[in-house]
DNA sequence: TAGGTTTCCTATAGGCTTTAGGCAAATCCC
DNA sequence: GGGATTTGCCTAAAGCCTATAGGAAACCTA
């Protein structure tokens, strides 16, 4: 009988387009192991049951995420570099919904999700230092960032704008030069 | 053997309370039988299986938040209606996290859901209107709202905020601000 | 090529969902 | 009030998912 050659990271792997293909939800590990033409058991030996499998999912994205955005601000600043990430995070998204709804996921504070979350964070304030904040408002300043790309893609990607007109893109464009001219405000002297 | 007095709507209910307490993804059909001392089978006659529960506390959830923020704009305007508004959403959730999650679910597009979803829209529009904006600005206007409430309450009920100071509420207080200044400054002619 | 390790398997058990069919309590109606 | 009907809850059973235990075949290494 010949070997099928997982390992830990071929599974999560699989189990990432899995979830992007039918929903998170979905993406059982009995559904992995048919799709790998697998038995179920078989695949505990790489991953640690189905909350594993959704946590690997969870790094991989958060992983995968914060090398687009991290590209996606090199070389630009200001309103180029907060559009660039914002549109990573949402495109991001929308390529992949399985992975990115695994990203919101609760997780337990000792995981490596932790850490990845961290480099987000601090990817969020190399956007922000185009925009000369206080120390002190930038904190705030990456939580309204985040909640305000958060919302509008979890709300797209769940259907909430479907009944209305226009097309959301107008509507990003709107967020965005919202976002932009708030932070300018924020800034310690805005520029001139 | 006497009978529970068991009905859709109790049943909805106590589902909603579970999910409340449990999480939307342990409020399952036999936990909830199990908790009104009933047989699985017996909730059957009542909800339509899982994704009726599901369904059926979206909709308690979507009717209860849109009476509270009905409540939260009555005689109040501007920012005043703002504040009122976008805060009983982010109270709603923190008080009913299982209820939001339910809120948030992808629904079909014949679900009753949807129609009390469009309350919520109407709801949106009512805070708009003491920004006198553009007819053709409203829309994004209010995708930006919701996006941002939700994207707030939605990172701060997963734990986004856990791992950095302040606390939340000086955020929410400087999200409000920022989103009170943008929709003034969308404003027709700025209030004066 | 023999031993040890890894990989994948079978077997099994328990939980959740859902449907089918049955019995008894509540209700209706004369 | 008593019988028929409806309603409410039950038992039983099948299917799928998770998870663990233990075995056999493939691979590696000396």
């Amino acid at each position: 009988m010949p070997r099928a050659g997982l390992t830990s990271d071929r599974v999560v792997r699989a189990g990432a387009e899995l979830a992007d293909e039918v929903g998170l939800d979905d993406a059982t590990v009995s559904a992995l192991a048919r799709q790998l033409g697998v038995k179920v058991a078989s695949l505990y030996g790489h991953v640690d049951g189905a909350t594993g499998l959704q946590e690997g999912i969870a790094r991989l994205a958060l992983d995968e995420l914060a090398d687009r955005a991290a590209e996606a601000i090199a070389g630009r600043s200001g309103r180029d570099a907060l559009v660039a990430f914002a549109s990573a995070y949402r495109d991001y998204a929308r390529q992949h919904p399985g992975r990115y709804a695994a990203t919101r996921l609760r997780v337990g504070p000792d995981s490596p999700v932790v850490e990845a979350g961290r480099r987000h964070a601090d990817l969020t304030r190399a956007v922000l230092r185009g925009y000369a904040l206080e120390e002190s408002d930038t904190v705030h300043a990456v939580r309204l960032l985040g909640s305000t790309v958060h919302g509008f893609t979890d709300l797209e990607l769940g259907g909430g704008f479907d009944h209305s007109e226009p097309a959301p893109e107008e509507s990003w464009a709107r967020t965005l030069d919202a976002l932009d001219a708030t932070l300018r405000s924020w800034a310690i002297s805005p520029p001139g």
